[in-house]
DNA sequence: GCTAGTTTCAAACAAGCGTTTGATTGACTT
DNA sequence: AAGTCAATCAAACGCTTGTTTGAAACTAGC
């Protein structure tokens, strides 16, 4: 279905050789093609970018995208993968390292957050140019209903998720293990949504709009939130204190 | 641009005065084309679903989705209208009714909690069938990032968060206005996330599945959660306690 | 200089899209 | 019985979509 090579190999890159790679002009077709696939795709979701937007904001043949990424649905893909899969390598080297560094004690919360966040934030700081567009971008897919979408990242997160689940397991042994599953769930839904909230974040806070797009404040408003709310104690399961009335 | 009369009146309503129109077979186009919207709507999002689908799904013609609605965006609007804007008026009632009932004392955040998740449990309950997946459509249209549903959903928001928020300031009157905003913004994040979550519930709770479409449960679980979020004590503004390592 | 193999390119492909048209149907009024 | 008008319908409109094609451009090895 795909080309025969959708990895092709190395006969046209631009003098490979001869000078340094990390030229911030002119680098080679596959990177220009998921540089505007992110930007554009965090602007108008999957379905409403198309191939022909994406090829011309990056000033390259239309064909090429079929040629490198095989099709619209692998280059969605691999912009994703290409900073996802970094951001959660780098995300649980940080929980190994607190884990390490405490001895045999569990984490805090706050901690096993950090190592969360801290990560994200990086990544929403130190890349050139595409990370704050790359965490919005993030922020939407996951709630995107296209199933090869969910599915990918499914299976992206995967071991995260466990490594996270069993340190914040640790961290809160008062709670059943299927509270705790719950709680993260909490915790990257508004994790996620917060990134993702452009209009929605106006909508709500008209004040310090130089706020809006620093993710530093944003997350330490948002971490205490989110650590108070993974202490809080369990509601009883027969407890009617909660919507008694119609 | 829409057709002359977008609201059609009632020529050629079944029988108009002859028999009880609350029959569950057999019920006006109008009513099929939103009943097959929202379903498809909520299962592939709205740029990949087409009219054609809607209108076959519905069994109607396919010019009768523009007849009636004039566009594809006009459609999706009275979908998301039809339920959501009956639900906000039960919130905002809801949460005056308690005012009232409280004399002069600040509601509780639960209390206030409530305001916001019995309507949305008494959608996901009451209605014949479409309840449930319409919930799960509203948190998507939120992350979605068409320009006309974003600000569709500011609109018809903008009142009931204004409400919600002066009711969570009095509740914590130890608060910054924006932090208080700031919360709420969480709340409503987690809020949509979980009710949007299928796969990605899933993907945490392998366990209990015959929980994952009990929206009650859900929300027991969830509204502790977020009230101690609320509750949470501010992060100083010069604190480093958070994020000191790279 | 020839050849092999990779990358680029303009052009076309078939399919699907939202929307519009114009005729037809049918219930109502007069 | 004629006329009015909302509602339905099949068909088409113009356009965009993702993908494919085959030739051209280019680099590198012999």
């Amino acid at each position: 279905m795909a080309l025969s090579s959708v990895v092709p190999s190395v006969a046209r890159l631009p003098k490979l050789a001869e000078q340094a790679t990390e030229r911030p002009n002119e680098v080679d077709t596959k990177s220009r093609i998921l540089d505007a696939a992110e930007e554009l795709f965090m602007e108008h979701g999957f379905e409403a970018t198309s191939l022909r937007l994406i090829t011309t904001a990056a000033s390259v043949n239309l064909a090429a995208a079929n040629y490198h990424f095989g099709s619209k649905e692998e280059l969605f893909q691999a912009v994703l993968t290409r900073r996802l899969d970094p951001m959660n390598q780098d995300r649980m080297a940080l929980l190994t390292a607190y884990e390490t560094a405490s001895g045999g004690t569990a984490l805090t919360c706050e901690k096993i957050i950090s190592a969360m966040f801290i990560p994200a934030l990086k990544l929403a700081r130190n890349h050139d140019q595409g990370g704050k567009n790359f965490l919005r971008l993030l922020g939407r897919a996951y709630a995107d209903p296209a199933p090869f979408i969910r599915e990918f990242l499914s299976n992206q997160y995967a071991e995260m998720i466990a490594r996270f689940r069993a340190a914040f397991g640790r961290a809160l042994p008062h709670l059943e293990r299927e509270e705790v599953s719950w709680r993260l769930h909490f915790v990257m839904g508004a994790l996620s949504y917060t990134l993702a909230g452009t209009d929605a974040l106006k909508m709500i806070a008209q004040f310090h709009p130089e706020e809006i797009n620093n993710d530093e404040l944003l997350l330490k408003r948002l971490a205490p939130f989110l650590a108070a709310g993974l202490r809080a104690p369990v509601q009883a399961t027969d407890s009617h204190q909660w919507f008694q009335e119609t």
